[in-house]
Parts: C-alpha cells; sequence; structure tokens
RNA sequence: GUGGAUGUGGUGAAGCGGUUAACACACCGGAUUGUGGCUCCGGCAUUCGAGGGUUCAAUCCCCUUCAUCCACCCCA
C-alpha cells in the first residue's frame, strides 16, 4: 500500500478549496466590520498551556492532545483549541497594555486525537474571536451577534442560538448545593457517568443524553435559577442586547459548556441536518483564565466556530456559490512561430487580468480545442500559420460555436471587452 | 477507547466457490493530418484493500490485519 494520509485529516483540493475561499472571505469582511483584527499564533505550544487553559478535567487535556517531546525533552502539544494560545499572547506580548479591549479573531487548523465521524476531524479548521479586557453585557452580545451576522451572510438557514449562563464561581457554589439537593433521593436511578458527575460535577449532569437521566433531572435548578444578583443582571442585560441587535436565540438551562474555564454567559449555535456533530459555533465568558495563565486579571469571552461543520450546512442548504475557474481564453498555437507571438498575446491578456492558458504538450489543433473546452474556456484564440502571415488571429467562441478573425491590434480590447461582459 | 457497516479499474458499481471479472461514466486512440462539445468504432482490472487458512478450485467461505464511513463518549 503506497502511504496515505493520516487517519481523520483531508486534502483540500483546487476545485472544492473556493468554498473555503467564500467562506474566508465572508468570515474576514464581517470581523472588519465589527473591528476585530488579525491574530496568528503557533501551532504548538508548551503542553502545559493547555492543561492550565483547558482545564485538567477536561477530555481534550485527558484524551485527546498530540503531545509530544521535541529533542531537548520540551514537552510540546498540537493546539487542540485557540482560547488558550490568544490569552498566552496577550499576556506574553503584554496587550493589556494597549487600549482595551482587545478584539482578536484567529482562523487556522487545530488538532484533537479522536476517532473520526462526520463532522470531526483530527486535523479541522476553526474561526474564533476573543475579547479581552472588557465584562459589560454589550460585549457577550456583540460577539454572538457577529456569530449571527456571519452566518446571515453565508445565507445559513435553520439555525438555533442557545443561550445559557452559568454564573460565577459563588453562584456555581450555590447552584450546586441547590443541584445536589435535589437529585439526591434518586441518585440510584442515574446512568454510571451521571452518578461519578453528581460528585465531581453535577453541572453536567443536565446535559446528559440518556432518557433516563433526563427524566430525573427535569425540574431541577438550572444554572439560570441561582444566579447571584450581579450575573442575574449581567444575563438580563446580555438578552436586551441581543434582542436589541436582533438576534434570534433560545435560552437554553441545559446548556453546559465543556472546557472547565467558562463564567456566565454561555452559547452554542447548531444546525441539525449536518449529523450527530450539530453543533457549529460554541462559547462563552471565561473571566478567569488570563489570570489562570500568569497575567493580570482579565475579563474575557469568544467563541471558536468549526468550519468544516459550516461548510458541511453550507453545501446541505446549497448556499454556496458557483466556483469561478479555469480560464476565460485559452491560446490554441499552431507551430513554432506562432505559440512566441501567442505567448506575447498571452501575456498582455493576463496583464489585462484576462484569465488565460495555452497547451504546454504539443498537441494538435484538435486537441487543443478539446482541452480548452473542457476547461470550460469562453474563447479559443486560433493562431496558425495563415493568421501569421495576415497578421489575425481566430476569436473562435467555444459556447456560440462561432468564430472571426481579428486583427493583431484589436485582439486585446476585444477579449478583454467580452470578459469583462461575461463577468457582470 | 467501545460498537456497527463497508473495502472489486480513475469514479459509480454487477458478480458471491468453478474455464476470458458485467455495465456505465471518465480516460486514451481513430473516423475528421487547421477546428472542440454530438455521433460511431476500438482500447482500457493476469485481478477483486493486505497477509494467512480451508478447498481439486476462492473476488465469493474462515482467521488476522489495515483503511474508510457511521454511531457512542465528548466536542467545533
Amino acid at each position: 500500500m503506497t502511504i496515505q494520509r493520516p487517519k481523520g485529516t483531508q486534502d483540500l483540493l483546487p476545485g472544492p478549496i473556493s468554498k473555503w475561499h467564500h467562506l474566508e472571505q465572508i468570515i474576514r469582511s464581517v470581523c472588519r466590520e465589527y473591528g476585530y483584527e488579525e491574530i496568528r499564533t503557533p501551532i504548538f505550544e508548551a503542553t502545559e498551556l493547555f492543561q492550565r487553559g483547558v482545564g485538567e478535567t477536561t477530555d481534550i487535556v485527558n484524551k485527546e492532545m498530540y503531545t509530544f517531546l521535541d529533542k531537548a525533552d520540551r514537552s510540546l502539544t498540537l493546539r487542540p483549541e485557540g482560547t488558550a494560545s490568544v490569552c498566552r499572547a496577550y499576556v506574553e506580548d503584554k496587550l493589556y497594555a494597549q487600549a482595551l479591549p482587545v478584539k482578536l479573531y484567529y482562523i487556522g487548523p487545530m488538532f484533537r486525537y479522536e476517532k473520526p465521524q462526520s463532522g470531526r476531524y483530527r486535523q479541522f479548521h476553526q474561526f474564533g474571536v476573543e475579547v479581552l479586557g472588557a465584562d459589560k453585557p454589550v460585549v457577550d452580545a456583540e460577539v454572538i451577534s457577529l456569530v449571527w451576522d456571519i452566518y446571515r451572510r453565508l445565507g445559513l438557514k435553520d439555525l438555533e442560538v442557545h443561550v445559557n449562563s452559568v454564573g460565577c464561581p459563588t453562584c456555581r457554589a450555590e447552584h450546586r448545593r441547590q443541584l445536589r439537593d435535589f437529585l439526591a433521593p434518586r441518585l440510584g436511578e442515574l446512568c454510571r457517568d451521571c452518578q461519578e458527575r453528581y460528585d465531581r460535577n453535577p453541572l453536567r449532569i443536565l446535559d446528559c443524553k440518556n432518557p433516563g437521566c433526563q427524566e430525573v433531572s427535569r425540574g431541577a435548578p438550572t444554572t439560570a435559577d441561582t444566579l447571584c444578583g450581579d450575573c442575574r443582571e449581567h444575563f438580563e442585560e446580555v438578552q436586551e442586547f441581543l434582542t436589541a441587535a436582533g438576534v434570534i436565540y433560545r435560552l437554553d438551562p441545559r446548556l453546559v459548556r465543556g472546557l472547565d474555564y467558562y463564567r456566565r454567559t454561555a452559547f452554542e449555535v447548531m444546525v441539525e441536518e449536518i449529523g450527530a456533530q450539530s453543533a457549529i459555533c460554541g462559547g462563552g465568558r471565561y473571566d478567569g483564565l488570563v489570570e489562570e495563565i500568569g497575567g493580570p486579571p482579565t475579563p474575557a469571552i469568544g467563541f471558536a466556530m468549526g468550519l468544516e461543520r459550516v461548510l458541511a450546512a453550507l453545501e446541505l442548504q446549497r448556499v454556496l456559490p458557483e466556483s469561478e475557474h479555469g480560464p476565460f481564453a485559452v491560446l490554441v498555437a499552431l507551430g513554432k512561430e506562432a505559440e512566441k507571438q501567442g505567448f506575447a498575446l498571452l501575456s498582455s491578456l493576463r496583464q489585462a487580468g484576462v484569465p488565460s492558458g495555452m497547451d504546454f504538450l504539443g498537441r494538435g489543433l484538435k486537441a487543443q480545442l478539446k482541452q480548452a473546452d473542457r476547461q470550460g474556456a469562453r474563447l479559443a484564440l486560433i493562431l496558425g500559420d495563415e493568421e501569421l502571415k495576415w497578421k489575425v488571429v481566430i476569436l473562435r467562441d467555444l459556447t456560440l460555436g462561432e468564430q472571426t478573425e481579428v486583427p493583431w491590434p484589436d485582439i486585446l480590447a476585444t477579449v478583454k471587452g467580452k470578459y469583462e461582459e461575461e463577468k457582470k
């Protein structure tokens, strides 16, 4: 067997890659409109960053990291997510010295050692945003609104934006107490995982998918029920701002995000039809993280969007534009001299912005035309001995099947004119 | 990590124990040595993911292994 790509990775080939360009282009322009600037951090980091930043109790850290030792025995890890790196850069590059808040975005590959399935890869791509240094509810709403706008611009339908507040450490402690009290009498009815969660992190029982556990936890106190005054007020204001921005959202008291660092606002965007992995975006507030990794106390909020999943949804909903590719005009040169003259013509076409090409394999007239047709070219510019003699080029329209002779001085303008007409 | 499905040419696929492995598309060549798309003709898998076993005989049965897909867990 020949060498194949590592499990859970993919080759993005020339045709389909235009979808990525489309997606990235919309992301970048919406970010520009919202005043977010791009940051690029390394694709690998000290392992400790993720252990501390993502959380020792998470699946990501416990079983999904690509960790290796380098030649000096440093433990490094391919980044499984973007937030920890951005916070590290915020601290290390002293971005807090700038006017706050700092509004950043990133796009790039992430790596998790998981078993691949539909919508899940070992190397996948995320777009994410982080706002550091602001704790006001408007910020939360702005970030969610940015996500909303990107999806709207892309033409995605049937989205569900779920919003919740998981509170601050104080209300979480209170919630935990109430939740345990509520569940205690029926502890025996929970699944094995949830029985463990009862001790470690009862919050997670709320989003267990096991029907039995859902039955038991029905009516349980939610995080939103036990918010302290400040958190409650924060959450209410977030909702008011979301409504003001025209974001259609749903309160989801069972929404609990997986990573350890979340505080207060948590949100997720789902699309049903892409398979079991229906979350295309998840995020929330993480006011303690920057301090956790050695920076100044800094409120922060962000999200990550899974680009493969967004593309899958775009594809299923057929809202991707047709890709532009292939030459508009193809030079069909017959003979050495024609090739030289033609190459000069090609060069001027390209400088004029007309995508154009020629044959490189010494094919005959017929084969060259066939090739031009296959590449989807609109025009063939035929140049042979006859045409050299009379200083003309045969300009053949491959879709109409009509052709005319055009004198050399007029060719560039004619072809360019047709190209611009077609582009309209 | 656990479970299920699948692996036949570039692609989609038939065959399911027995002499030459259907068919379609794609591709290459020709009909038409200066005109593509349509049509017609011809070519295109010593081989059925890999390794082992059963058998007189295996793409078809058994074992092992690898890969892909899907689901669980969890997440984007």
